[in-house]
DNA sequence: GGTAAATAATTAGATATCAAACCAATTGAC
DNA sequence: GTCAATTGGTTTGATATCTAATTATTTACC
């Protein structure tokens, strides 16, 4: 288990505070570094309780998607997740195997595929979206909804400032 | 523990609020989603900056690491860099084959592979080093050094509240 | 109406990542 | 000294994700 605690006053770089003959910087230190370690607790955490149900990462932000509205063409979905075409191509394609959605080629426009869940896709949503709370919940557990909230708006500011923009969607 | 927040923009939800015939959050709100987006914007970017000089992100942490210090076992560069071994063990057969790195097999352990730099490897430190910073700056530009410090500290309790799971299933 | 441009989905190929199974060398218990 | 347990590394197979190229269909312009 790694046992790297929160030490409160930790140092934060900036490119001008460092020069080539000194020190890397500690990971532990790094926003960018931070943000990856936090995104694979979530994912972890949210994949095992998910994996219970024979639901994977991949299918989850689909499924979270198509419960929302279903119907959609791919595109639609992929600009809704945020993933590129591929990548909800494979997905589909995963869902489709276990039954979870069906493909149905639009007969108005024969080059669009509207994506509609099965029954079965549809009824996980009682039994997922509680895994994906408990996980906000056990993470954000001790933490004031007010400094939340702060970390929150300010994690919105570095992704518009890394030129993002699949954040205003 | 306190159940609403100021209200300083944006709506944090906590699964007490949520109901399943309620309308599932917008990803914007959660804080699993801003994370991995906030991941995938500072990977995106540190990527197209380093593949310039040939170096992808998973080779990345690995070189870090090994400019701190090199000769390490794969074992300690795992977990130094905080990945698992077989990823650990693809990553080096990439960076062998680029010539960044040398395999050297430890005469007194026959199992253990020390891992040295090449010249090639330790000087794209004065390239790459400047490629992170220029990101990191980026993303944080506008942003109140407190607050940072405040978010991260934050992000790494998040981390802790995460990784030890055995009482919430 | 016929072709060029645009749009929707897919395939192909690459990187990144992990868990589980596996080999090979070393250490420890007797 | 021998054999079981441990340790270090690798292989295998799976998921996730992207870019670039490809196929199929529709729209737009002369």
């Amino acid at each position: 288990m790694p046992e790297r605690l929160a030490n409160i006053g930790r140092k934060v770089f900036f490119a001008s505070e460092r020069s080539l003959g000194q020190a890397i910087p500690p990971s532990d230190d790094s926003v960018g570094y931070v943000v990856r370690d936090v995104h694979r607790a979530f994912s972890r955490s949210l994949q095992a309780k998910i994996a219970a149900h024979g639901v994977s990462m991949g299918q989850w932000f689909f499924l979270r998607a198509l419960w929302d509205e279903d119907g959609l063409t791919q595109r639609e979905l992929s600009q809704r997740v945020g993933m590129m075409e591929p990548t909800t191509v494979t997905a589909l394609n995963s869902m489709e195997r276990r039954g979870l959605v069906e493909r149905v080629r639009n007969p108005h426009d024969r080059r669009k595929v509207n994506i509609y869940l099965t029954p079965k896709g549809r009824s996980l949503r009682e039994v997922l979206l509680p895994c994906a709370a408990e996980v906000s919940d056990l993470a954000t557990r001790g933490i004031e909804p007010a400094d939340l909230a702060l970390a929150i708006d300010l994690l919105h500011r570095m992704i518009i400032n890394l030129g993002d923009s699949s954040d205003s969607l």
